[in-house]
DNA sequence: AGGTAACCGAGACGGTACGTCGTGTCTTTAT
DNA sequence: ATAAAGACACGACGTACCGTCTCGGTTACCT
């Protein structure tokens, strides 16, 4: 959430940070991630699984949904890069399909469950919306916003809502549980260029 | 949930569950639910402050949660009905007006809770959706149905998305903790008028 | 314990005690003290075993130990007649060889259990004193009194402390959880007679 | 029980046990013991007073017995350690005053409390019987040795027996709730040297 | 014959203790 | 200083049993 990043080691005395045990943790907290819901997943069995005390859990993290948190950001190379072909009507499209599979897939569900805890948890919706939320949005405005420019949708469109409408309909299937089935992002960006396009 | 349906008395032999432990449960869910966030209601607290003891609790509702949610579906008399002007634009306007009203005053905070908990709980969740989430949608739906039919709205309109498309933004925002302000209802509406009116 | 008494019926108004009852409690508390240890007999398994509502229970017997002692009592009719052969020294042998017998066998056990339950149930214990060890104190202490009277043991002894250094080893081995083994109550006779024999 | 020995530190890694804590629960177990009935004595209160956690009550002990029988073990310095004059029938008699003493007195109360118990509690029973029963027994047997090799008891003299002569009335007593008064002590001495005497 | 009263079963109730679990902190020794 | 090991205080959990109570119904006696 803070605290984990490996930047920069200008040292002082003692013992330093051990990097295999940060790496262990983080690979631990996303294998359990994977293997059951986030409230199953305990401080000690995240300790266990890593090869490391609770201790050092808790010496950099503020708590074990932070340790799982990160362990879920370490293993998110691939974020939705605002794919740029030229047509930004191609890339609005792209990017939503992309979009909504990532939310309909095993990430999804991950997501889902810290968007869930989120809710009890400021310091953890705060670091979610940070890291995730916030890029996403911007990612879909900036593609919007070009839209926009070269004619394709009406000027004048309100943007950020024109977004929220696009990631509306993913947050509302993934916190009731519908699935998120192939077709919706089409359906979903078929519907706003229909109705915003000129 | 289930068992707390407090309809017909065709009673067999033995003493009749008591109604009036019925009630202060829910009653004092219901407040405990306004005092504090979900996960700081304890089964203890909820049964002290009904006067009754933990055993009927669990002997009547599976989880904490499921009680709770009964206490709120108790207190939530006034579901949002769907105003039936006449007009189905204005009356579209003021449901989406009133739903994103709910969604962001004290009520929404609390529905806002159990969606996040039902992402952990499939019972909760589906009493959530069967009570709730489907009932909101269907009269969305039946709204744009009728201003389809009132040629207000385009031909051939994707109905359920459309009503997705209202719902997404609230919940968005609800679990990203983004505040619903005043204005956002009508924007999200003109939005949608403007794009999908003839 | 006291209010089982199936006597005299100089009855008023209202409907009778329903002896069926009273039997089948008595019957299944015995059963189930063959079965199980006393704290593993609950009030609820009693009166579902008997048939009875434990409402019934409780308006007849104080408590759960009380009916058990009662189903006990009411299954013992071999109370000990001390035998009387002409002999007091051949009785004593005989009485002491059955008295031990008893409180080496599963009639022991469960009369080891409600000494042990009667140490933390004033109730319980007195009824065990005046029902059984009293009596049979009394039992002993006659065929010592006879056995001095013909001249067989020394005359100014202390029959009722020699009473009690004949139960005592009994005691001792229930209570410590040894076995009574079968030469076990001729030891004693013959240690006694031995001693006090002239 | 077991676990509680203050023995050997042979200290790995890890926080070692707070010895502490263990002391303020064996103190508070024996003040509870000494204030209330042992089956009055809870899990809560005992942890309550000695300012430490359940858990912590249970990671060392099986059963709030096994913790209490711990507290009366650790307060109990002064076994009778058989006093030796010289004269065998002279440290006879004073053993079994001794004896008669402590059982009749509030620690006899707490034993006889986990005699009972232990009847229904095989580990508790075994603990009891090598702690206290046996040893005592010993003791007894000892001194009666002593007295025969002697002289001053017949030769022969079934040793084992008599000792259970001696002890089996205090546990009578004790457990049908008989006070042990003043003089049986001496009364049993007496009848047994007047027996076995030479 | 009808009334009255004590009984019966079923089973829900308030209360209380249980023993377990998870959290985040603290205290050791070892690196 | 940091690490692993693991003990600790706290407090919620859901279960079990106790003895009481509240129902609808059932006998019996007593007018």
């Amino acid at each position: 959430m803070t605290t984990n990043d490996s930047t920069d080691p200008p040292r002082g005395p003692g013992r330093p940070r051990s990097e295999a045990s940060r790496q262990a943790i983080l690979t631990a907290a996303f294998e359990l991630l994977q293997e059951r819901p986030l409230p199953e997943i305990t401080g000690a069995a995240l300790a266990q699984r890593a090869g490391v005390s609770k201790a050092t859990l808790y010496r950099w993290w503020p708590s074990k949904e932070a340790v799982v948190l990160d362990g879920y950001f370490d293993a998110l190379k691939h974020r939705i890069a605002p794919s740029c072909t030229g047509d930004p009507l191609t890339d609005l499209r792209t990017h939503v399909r992309e979009a909504y599979r990532m939310m309909g897939g095993p990430e999804g569900k991950m997501f889902a469950a810290f968007v869930a805890s989120g809710h009890f948890d400021e310091k953890l919706r705060e670091a979610l919306n940070k890291e995730l939320n916030s890029p996403r949005c911007k990612d879909t405005e900036g593609i919007l916003g070009r839209a926009v420019a070269a004619g394709q949708l009406r000027p004048g469109l309100d943007i950020q809502l024109c977004a929220e409408l696009i990631w509306g309909p993913a947050f509302f299937r993934l916190m009731t549980g519908s699935p998120i089935e192939e077709g919706l992002a089409d359906r979903v960006t078929d519907g706003l260029i229909a109705g915003f396009g000129q």
